[in-house]
DNA sequence: AATATTTTACGAACTTATTCGTAATAATCT
DNA sequence: AGATTATTACGAATAAGTTCGTAAAATATT
């Protein structure tokens, strides 16, 4: 339907667009000293990346900024739609396509609080009630 | 606590690692079999995957099969540490570590059947009883 | 205008993962 | 034993991802 393609960011790709989710359009120099908290990197390595990711399709830019100054950068693939699609691959290859098992081992794998269990059942019933399969 | 290092599989290794538990020990051949009914694979890739998973402790091999053998791999990790380590690895990476967004994805991007979602709400009616926090 | 700074473009080095060819070794068959 | 087949070991080619140096172009400063 949607004409999404192969949607799969590296590990770098990735956080360069969370950065971008978050700021909204940023140039390379804010989106590397965002990136640069967590991880030194340097300039031209993000720089690269934003070109790579531009080439792609994943970034468009805006070269004419208020007067001529650099490149703005802006995500052009949605958050939901890449957690959708790396969910997706993710479930197929360690679960088998068993979304159920995914929960149940997410799940178990850590003490999740009485409000993060609370927000869970809720949903589960408004799908219920939603979804009479 | 436990000596688990960076459990981190490649696609590969863990297309592996799936075969064996499965099956249990086996041979590169039989592993290479099972392999190539989703995906052609040369004999030496296989083998190659797994000598280096020899190498890397993920494997181990007994030599001395029952008259002078090909080696028998057997998985020197379990299916259930290997899931929680990329669960970990992927929540931390796409989810920002949080577990409740995971679900709440994973609950959103297909419609579970009733009995999956029964199954889950049990999983949540254990887990509060078990846990005030 | 000359110099300095910022940003971009290009390309190369390096790493990890994947894939397989080829040769050596071991076992089996005639 | 000699030939055939199976299995292993080794190394190399390719690909994808990561990182950055260097140079060119654009902008700002003195």
């Amino acid at each position: 339907m949607s004409k999404r393609k192969n949607i799969k960011p590296s590990e770098s790709e990735l956080a360069i667009l969370q950065v971008l989710w978050q700021r909204g359009p940023s140039t390379v120099k804010e989106v590397n000293e965002v990136l640069s908290e967590v991880k030194p990197t340097g300039y031209t390595t993000t720089l690269k990346f934003m070109q790579i990711m531009f080439d792609k399709g994943l970034l468009s830019r805006t070269s004419e900024g208020a007067k001529g100054r650099s490149h703005i950068y802006k995500a052009e693939v949605q958050e939901s739609q890449v957690h959708h699609a790396l969910l997706d691959q993710f479930i197929n290859r360690v679960f088998n396509g068993s979304t159920s098992q995914l929960i149940l081992r997410a799940l178990g794998r850590k003490h999740p609080t009485h409000q993060e269990i609370e927000e869970i059942k809720k949903f589960l019933d408004d799908l219920e009630k939603n979804n009479p399969s």
